[in-house]
Parts: C-alpha cells; sequence; structure tokens
RNA sequence: CGGGAUGUAGCGCAGCCCGGUAGCGCACCUGUUUUGGGAACAGGGGGUCCCAGGUUCGAAUCCUGGUAUCCCGACCA
C-alpha cells in the first residue's frame, strides 16, 4: 500500500488532511496559512462554482468585480464591521522594494509608505456600498442584483485546508432595495439557494437557520445560514446570508429618492459561499479508501480501466461505451495509461473519488458485460453492454441519491434533544452532533454555556416550533429550542 | 500572544545521548520480467543535515542566539 490513509477512526483530522493531499485537491503553500489549489480540487470548486452561479442568474443576479484593496478608512465606517474584522485584516503599506544597501537581499522601502494604508479585503460590504453610493439616486435605480467571485484575505490564527485559510476564494453577494420587506425576500432567497445547492448538487444535508447575536455577521441585522454536520459530530457553516437593514447605507451615505418624493436611505443583503464548502463535501461523504464524490460535482463521473492492459480490441469497446456514456452528458475517461496496474488503478480512482468505475477486460469481451464498480457502497456487479449507458446514468443518480440520503440518516440520528445539563454535556462528549435545548435567549448564557462546553449556538431553525420549557444552564424560562454544537 | 514539540533527499523518518565527512522506506530515472485489487528484480540520480555564530584537528551530532513549522489554548466562514 503507497499511499495510506489514516482511518478516521484513529485521527479524524490527520484522516481529512490525508484526504486533500492524497486525493491531489491542495498543497501547502510556503505562506503559513495559504494553499495551492490543485487541479482535481479546483476542478470540483469549478463545478461547485458553475452550478450556483447558474442559481444565481436564474434569480436574476448579475456579476461584476470590485478591488481587493480598500481604503483603511472604509472599513471604519460601519461600527460593528470594524470590531468584527479589525483583527484579521492584512494591510498593504508601503508600494516598493529596493535592494538592501547592507546587502541583505530585498528590502520594503521606507520612502514608499502610503499616504492612506490599504487593506486587503476580508468582505466587500465596504468598497461595495462607498460604490452603489454613486450608482443609486431613486427607486427606479433599485433593486441593484450583484454577486462577485473574489478571494478575500483573514489573518486566521489557526487554518485548516478549505475549512480555514488565510485566503480563500468565495462569492459575494451584495443587493440593495428600496424596503426592508424586499431585502428580507432577498435574504431569505438566497438562503434557499444555498441549501437547495448544499442538498441537491453536494448531496449535503443542511438545517436552514438563524445566527444568535454572537454569532452575527458583523454589520448585519439578521444572519441567516445553512448548518451541515460532519462525520466527526462537529457542524459545519456552509453559507450565511445577510440582512443588513440600513447599516451600510447609513454609514456610506446611501439614500434613494423614493414614489413619495422623499429621501431614504436603501436596504442591503449580502451573502457569501466559500471554498469551505469543498472541505464540507470531503467531511461530509468520504471515507477511509479517500474521497467520495457525488456525482454531480465529480469531475470525472466514469473511468473505464482497460484490464489486464490496454490492448486494441478493448480500447474499442472503451471508445464506445465512452461515446454512448458522453451522448448522455456524462463524463468519462478512459485510462490507457501502460505503466500502471488495474489494481493501482483502481484504488487512485477510489482515493480521487471518481464515482464509478468500468473494469474491462477479455473475460468481459467474451460475456458481452462490464464490472461496474460503485464508490459510495464499493459493491461490484457484472452489467451487460448492452443498454450500459442507461445503466451508468440510473447508477449515478442513485448514487447521488445515496449519498445524500446517508448523510441524512446521519445528521437526523445526531439531533439529540436535552433537558439537563449534564445530558448536554454528556452528548457533547460522547455523541456529538447538534443537540437541541432550551435557552434563555440571552448572550450572557450562550457565551456561559459556549465557555463550559465548547458548544456553540448554530442556529435557531427557520420554522422552530414553539415549546416552553427551562434553559439548560440557568433554568430561567424558554420558548424554543435551538441547535447547539462543537463546530468547524 | 501563552504552554509543548519538531526542523536531515520530493514525502515520511533514523542517525544526535557517546563528534570522524550522511542513511532507510516511499517517490523518481534506466532495463528486464510482469499485469482481473496498490508488481518483482537489477542498476542509478538526488542533500546549504533550518539559519548565524562559537567550541574542536574535525560538528547533522556539543554550546549560544535567531527563525520556521506543527500540536494544545484564547479568536474565527
Amino acid at each position: 500500500m503507497a499511499k495510506e490513509i489514516t482511518p478516521r477512526s484513529e485521527d479524524y483530522s490527520q484522516w481529512y488532511l490525508d484526504i486533500v493531499h492524497k486525493a491531489r485537491m491542495a498543497d501547502n503553500s510556503p505562506v503559513r496559512g495559504c494553499m495551492v489549489i490543485k487541479p482535481h480540487g479546483f476542478a470540483i470548486w469549478e463545478k461547485m462554482r458553475d452550478a450556483l452561479d447558474a442559481m444565481f442568474k436564474e434569480t436574476g443576479h448579475v456579476n461584476a468585480y470590485f478591488p481587493l484593496f480598500i481604503p483603511k478608512s472604509f472599513l471604519s465606517k460601519e461600527a460593528a464591521h470594524i470590531e468584527g474584522f479589525a483583527k484579521e485584516c492584512a494591510v498593504v503599506t508601503h508600494y516598493r522594494l529596493k535592494n538592501d544597501p547592507n546587502g541583505g537581499g530585498v528590502i520594503v522601502d521606507p520612502e514608499a509608505k502610503l499616504e492612506e494604508e490599504l487593506i486587503v479585503r476580508p468582505t466587500s460590504e465596504t468598497i461595495i456600498w462607498n460604490t452603489y453610493r454613486d450608482w443609486i439616486q431613486s427607486y427606479r435605480d433599485l433593486p441593484i442584483l450583484i454577486n462577485q467571485w473574489a478571494n478575500v484575505v483573514r489573518w486566521e490564527m489557526r487554518t485548516r485546508p478549505f475549512l480555514r485559510t488565510t485566503e480563500f476564494l468565495w462569492q459575494e453577494g451584495h443587493t440593495a432595495h428600496a424596503s426592508a420587506e424586499e431585502a428580507i425576500v432577498e435574504t431569505r432567497q438566497m438562503l434557499d439557494v444555498y441549501a437547495q445547492f448544499a442538498e441537491e448538487f453536494m448531496a449535503m444535508p443542511v438545517i436552514k437557520g438563524v445566527k444568535t447575536a454572537n454569532e452575527r455577521f458583523a454589520g448585519a441585522v439578521d444572519t441567516y445560514c445553512i448548518e451541515a454536520l460532519m462525520q466527526d459530530g462537529k457542524a459545519l457553516q456552509a453559507g450565511t446570508s445577510h440582512f443588513l437593514g440600513q447599516n451600510f447605507a447609513k454609514a456610506f451615505d446611501v439614500m434613494f429618492l423614493n414614489k413619495e418624493n422623499q429621501q431614504e436611505h436603501v436596504w442591503a443583503t449580502s451573502w457569501g459561499a466559500s471554498t469551505r464548502l469543498v472541505g464540507g463535501l470531503i467531511m461530509t461523504h468520504s471515507d477511509d479508501d479517500g474521497l467520495v464524490l457525488p456525482p454531480k460535482l465529480a469531475p470525472i463521473q466514469v473511468v473505464i480501466v482497460p484490464i489486464p492492459k490496454p490492448a486494441a480490441e478493448l480500447t474499442e469497446v472503451a471508445t464506445k461505451i465512452a461515446a454512448e456514456l458522453r451522448a448522455k452528458g456524462i463524463s468519462v475517461k478512459i485510462d490507457n495509461d501502460e505503466q500502471n496496474r488495474p489494481g493501482f488503478k483502481f484504488a487512485e480512482y477510489e482515493m480521487i473519488g471518481v464515482p464509478v468505475r468500468l473494469g474491462l477486460g477479455a473475460r468481459d469481451l467474451a460475456n458481452n458485460q462490464v464490472e461496474v464498480a460503485r464508490r459510495d457502497t464499493k459493491e461490484k456487479a457484472n452489467v451487460s453492454l448492452d443498454g450500459i449507458a442507461e445503466h451508468v446514468a440510473n447508477l449515478l443518480d442513485d448514487m447521488q441519491r445515496n449519498l445524500f440520503e446517508r448523510a441524512k440518516a446521519y445528521r437526523d440520528s445526531h439531533i439529540t434533544p436535552v433537558d439537563t445539563w449534564e445530558e448536554f454535556e454528556n452528548v457533547l462528549e460522547t455523541k456529538g452532533g447538534f443537540v437541541s435545548a432550551h435557552w434563555d435567549g440571552t448572550s450572557e448564557t450562550e457565551l456561559a454555556i459556549k465557555e463550559r462546553s465548547k458548544a456553540t449556538i448554530r442556529c435557531i431553525p427557520i420554522d422552530n416550533p414553539l415549546e416552553d420549557g427551562a434553559c439548560i444552564l440557568t433554568g430561567n424560562p424558554s420558548t424554543q429550542r435551538v441547535l447547539f454544537a462543537r463546530a468547524y
């Protein structure tokens, strides 16, 4: 075994890192906290990006691009916003290097100090709202429905590939509206888009909810989120959608003349999802043999491996099968490499998460069949070459469904209602997952619970049923259960 | 920024205690035989031993000072 993956049961964190490296998703970079996204990892991100982008377009959004650098002064205009991001901003102070006169290589040229320092965007609300001010005069200019695909930088203390990196790729939508109601509808619509994407494409079940004040985006009135559950019982915030109220419009003085001829501040939303989703995808489905990808996001959906090695007649049949599959919109690779043996190839394609493998040898040709191996269950079956494309298409659909159902069954069995503090701690320690418990609604209590248990309130689910109860920590009256979990 | 650990070939490590001119596995290159679940054999290439100083005839090894990374905490998508 040339490429062993640490089993999940032994060390989940190491398992995750092994998958990232051995499935050729990403490499470390010379800069702490940054990563090189390799072609296979990037191809998965591209599939996600394309699917999300199409959904954004369908809901009326257009793409634009705003600059990487933001004047430092912009960030200080919205009080909560600066509070939230100040501690993790990269700052550009100079614009030139020069050779060290003492021979120490290049140094920052002290002569080239910027008058106003620039912030590398941690998010783009400020630069965008500074721009929107010039774009908006009347209600006729609204709504503005813009998204951008970009990189952002947040100087995190501790990082992990995809899940939390110093620089990451994401999309950020920034919309401007003439009324609070319309902005709230937009916020909720985009939350639905994220949830639909997560479940239909990533096969990752999510819970839609609202964040508490502590967990809210800096500068938002309300933050909505989708929360997913990873195999180790920790929660992952997989997308957020914010109702920003008039906070940024006020900070950047963005007014519009409404139908009644009165000046009013513009209502705003922002929403984002990042390369963190790739990490979530890994931790939702993959196993000790490597990456497991839902067919809809797999860069290669089917690989055909000639056995024992490529031969003219095998290649001929493989090419014919590939053509039939491609006609159905399925992406196929024929592995005609003669250097590696079939066993090596089997392991390799399992490692990188190719959903379906077709093994084709002389024995199969004689029987007019092919060996079909599915990645999710690792089952193998001999299938007739007649109607093989139909069979594989159905199999891919079945796998997409199966991965979702499997993840959902795990998630559903890991939402545990508890009514005492002892149970609460016990479930977090032994079982993990979401804990559904009463909370008195105060930030003080939430922080005290976090302090003692390391669990945070992931969200208050949308359409959460009301139920009288007593707070898990303080015993104070509560009107509903909320979802706690330890989180990434 | 506190506590702990580690820097030796692309990756993973041994050697360090007890100083003598660097080794193992994987990967890589060449060749032969192989090939239905990670092939075998033979040959080969590859090193500022983290950096800088010091001790010494001689330093990967001992001493001093830096530095980087990782893990555990405080903070976060």
